[in-house]
DNA sequence: ATGCTACCTGTAGTTACTACAGGTGCAATA
DNA sequence: TATTGCACCTGTAGTAACTACAGGTAGCAT
């Protein structure tokens, strides 16, 4: 029995509304029952389901990349093989992503050190960005 | 005397013509001189101009902290403290980038793990993302 | 004169939401 | 029972920083 409102599911998960209306429109959440009223209406399975898109976007999974996680579960057609090759393929893009952060850093910090620190409209920063 | 064409400054900068075009309407580069056909027309100055806007965008800043380094270099209202600080400020942001996908990286190769490489639907993973 | 390419404008699409506007269900209070 | 007020509804527009397209024109070479 669905009981839950859309606010409830929204407390539960700490998903903001909108974007639980969101990811149905996306079909990442499957169409909501309705009650009388036309009101979507939840229960524990829709809190799971939503939960898991919840986590995986915080570990930085697109909406794409976790709509092929849920086609294989709901399919079942997954085996522990498949989910640990794409989470490892997953894994090392973020891992990319932080070797060109640091690189980036790297040269943020490097310029911020050559300045002089004074008064003078002059500036090693704005004027080796403008070289070239 | 402007002479180049916005396909040369493309060239010139490794820039998108429609990009070039995009940051006209965004007023980060000036409204282009246009030749009597009404084609944008550049010198050296606005290769200058992109090529700060370009580096800039490879170390992460947004457009409007571009927008605000290049009208202090316009006004000429500017110190070499001031950028320095804003350099400062925004290698702490990248920092925290790395800091939070650092964390990010742990959990999916910890995740990825705990998997037994089975050819069984049964994951971790998958279960424990499912879990809560 | 013809044809080709580079250019022009304006609009729509991308990602993952967020923020409205204008209208309705529902539960509690008077 | 009537009314208030909140939670909900749909649909659209806005965000960042572009990219892609459609339909039309400038300029150069043949």
């Amino acid at each position: 029995m669905k009981t839950m409102t859309i606010g409830g599911l929204s407390e539960r998960t700490g998903v903001h509304i909108e974007t639980i209306r969101f990811y149905e429109k996306k079909e990442i959440l499957p169409n909501a029952v309705r009650n009388r009223g036309g009101r979507r209406i939840y229960d524990e399975s829709d809190v799971k389901r939503l939960n898991f898109v919840n986590k995986c976007r915080g570990f930085g999974f697109s909406l794409a990349e976790i709509m092929s996680l849920l086609s294989l579960v709901d399919t079942k057609e997954y085996t522990c093989r498949q989910v640990h090759d794409l989470t490892l393929e997953h894994a090392k893009e973020v891992n990319r992503k932080i070797v060109s952060l640091k690189q980036m850093e790297l040269v943020l910090l490097n310029m911020a050190d050559q300045c002089g620190l004074g008064n003078i409209p002059e500036c090693p920063i704005i004027d080796s960005l403008f070289l070239d």
